[in-house]
DNA sequence: TAAACATTTGAACAATTATTCATATGTTTA
DNA sequence: TAAACATATGAATAATTGTTCAAATGTTTA
């Protein structure tokens, strides 16, 4: 309580840099793009869901061929799918009963093989 | 208990399509790149983290710079920059009482502005 | 050398998230 | 139309994570 040493204190020490500070400010992303952005990499950072996405470069495939590639349960998968799905980095189509999903996002690839470079340095 | 229907049951159900599923296993990610290609998905997957990334991007800053231009506490600035720098993604040099902190992997960049051009699209 | 400063660190806490389990939905087949 | 199948969904749980707070470390200055 009673200290906020963040902003407008009595003293307003630190900042080293002020022209710095202000400058990067005024061009700083805004902070909804600063979300989005990190929801993307959010999204890309599980390991399954990773699984799942190179999986479907290969092509469409169904979600037990998901589970079995990536030996999770069909449950787990789904849920990926439906975050995968919500962000629209996949769809789907109906093929009786199975449903096919594919990758729908062009962006996500090229993230994919650009990250790719930085593990394989 | 006793049902496992993922893995040599009685009656092997589901897989779809074996064929496609035996070459995308074939084919696959081995686990260890998967983990570090989510890793640094991850790493990027954080709005405070988006926004230290994109101000280094503008040339080096020390701690204090980079919590009043991200409007967080120093230390979780510096929390934050650990996680950084454990990854190898920014360096730092000390200069009397600052630290300056710096981008020191080129792809961090490039994953950040193919980011932004699925955030901008 | 004591005080001020810049940053780091560890513990604590709240929030988020991945997985599992049980159940529901929609489709095909017998 | 009942049973089997493929998938989705919601609740519950355990694990992970971001932030804060208090205290420690290392540097400069008075």
């Amino acid at each position: 309580m009673e200290n906020d040493r963040h902003r407008e204190d009595f003293c307003e020490v630190h900042q080293v840099h002020e022209e710095k500070v202000a400058e990067v400010k005024r061009i700083m992303l805004p902070e909804e793009k600063a979300q989005a952005l990190a929801q993307i990499f959010k999204t890309l950072g599980d390991p399954t869901r990773i699984r799942i996405i190179f999986a479907l470069m290969q092509g469409e495939l169904c979600v037990c061929d998901l589970a079995e590639i990536t030996d999770s349960s069909e449950s787990s998968v789904s849920h990926h799918l439906r975050l995968l799905r919500t962000q629209k980095l996949v769809k789907y189509r109906r093929e009786g009963k199975n449903l096919f999903y594919s990758l729908d996002d062009h962006h996500v690839e090229k993230l994919f093989k650009e990250g790719l470079k930085h593990v394989y340095e």
